[in-house]
DNA sequence: GCATTTTCGTACCCATCGTTACAATATTGG
DNA sequence: CCAATATTGTAACGATGGGTACGAAAATGC
């Protein structure tokens, strides 16, 4: 409560914030890959030297692992919020499809993402990697099947699907909403494929079907 | 005619056959992508030495384009075969994903598709590649768009999407089973996600939905 | 048999890789 | 001000990477 440094450790202090450090990381794997990315890359990308980094994080493959967490951790709570936010099952596709293409495309750049474009290469010779891979995978399964289960208890599903079903499909979209993002894919055609997920996903219950647009 | 060698060239006679070779080569970068791969394991899968390699196709990246193409080449012409063989759309996407889970969970081994699972690394740096993995997926969706324009036309397809969209919902399919296999996931897993695809691209005229199964 | 042509296989080249020793630097505790 | 502690930056290590030079080997054409 005195003082402001909340653990004011003894030896000469960081230069920098392991945070933002992990946040550059992120990128520069984002960018090439895990083995397309050297610790010299990485050295680059952040600022600090080849030892800063082992010291702080451990090895090239320790810090791949603590980027793929951070990335699924970020995006799906963000992805809960933003499903958790909209009145309508329709809405809740609609604006969740709409941020991936986002951070999919950022910057003019076909990246895809982060988790799907760059650790299936690794995961048949890395059981680490894969079991990340397969936990992402669940987390978003599990994420949209919460918000449809929702919906449909407030008898708006119109699937025929049961939401486990249906959300697979969800999830199914945004994989390949990535690895069409990374194949260079226009924003355009990616919110069409996106809108024709929702319109089979979140039939409106009245009207017969295809009449939102 | 008279000769069974159709073109005796001159000089030393290879020792292998390079249709074969190229897909020992394909089966070395499967596994370990395309930086993970180096020019020793390509010798070691293939049998024959660097400087043949280099011979006989080119370098490290010319050997993985081709076998991007080949690999394109063989599964999209086998999949259009299964597609134009089934009598129903509904047993079409079902043979087709049924093939597709096969191929991705071969010899119990975790692999996924090989250009969906290895092109997206590079295909931020590397213009080629990511020029070969748009062209692989524009061939999934016109595959799959063919056998959904048919079905219409034949009075069967019921799904409220064009078929242009409902093609590139399967082709999300396929994108999703791949990432899901190269994770682990159980053929079963992946047979249900598939069987919920199917019923959602293909619900029978007459019959409400969810009939078949 | 001999020149020509193509492939094979060893051996090597240089660059880069991931990782680490080690000395210099900057802080805390007393 | 001095010991203790932790980070920084240079420089180096051994291993491996992609790519190739070059002589030996095996075929054809004459």
């Amino acid at each position: 409560m005195s003082g402001n440094n909340p653990s004011p450790r003894r030896g000469r202090p960081r230069t920098f914030d392991p945070h933002e450090v992990m946040q550059q990381v992120q990128d520069a794997f984002w960018k090439g890959g895990f083995e397309g990315t050297s610790i010299g890359d990485l050295a680059g990308a952040t600022g600090l030297n080849r030892p800063s980094l082992y010291g702080a994080f451990g090895d090239k493959h320790a810090l791949y692992i603590q980027a793929l967490q951070q990335y699924r951790d970020a995006t799906q709570a963000a992805g809960r919020k933003i499903l958790e936010g909209a009145p309508t099952l329709r809405t809740a596709l609609e604006d969740l499809f709409r941020a991936a293409i986002r951070l999919y495309t950022d910057d003019e750049e076909a990246r895809g993402c982060f988790v799907s474009s760059t650790a299936p290469p690794e995961a048949m010779r890395d059981t680490t990697v894969r079991r990340e891979l397969a936990v992402t995978n669940d987390g978003l399964d599990e994420m949209f099947e919460a918000r449809i289960a929702r919906a449909q208890a407030e008898g708006e599903a119109c699937t025929g699907l049961p939401p486990q079903e249906a959300a697979r499909i969800a999830s199914a979209v945004l994989h390949s909403l990535s690895v069409r993002a990374r194949a260079g894919a226009s924003r355009r055609a990616l919110h069409a494929l996106a809108q024709s997920a929702v319109d089979l996903l979140a039939q409106a219950p009245e009207t017969g079907r295809s009449e939102g647009r």
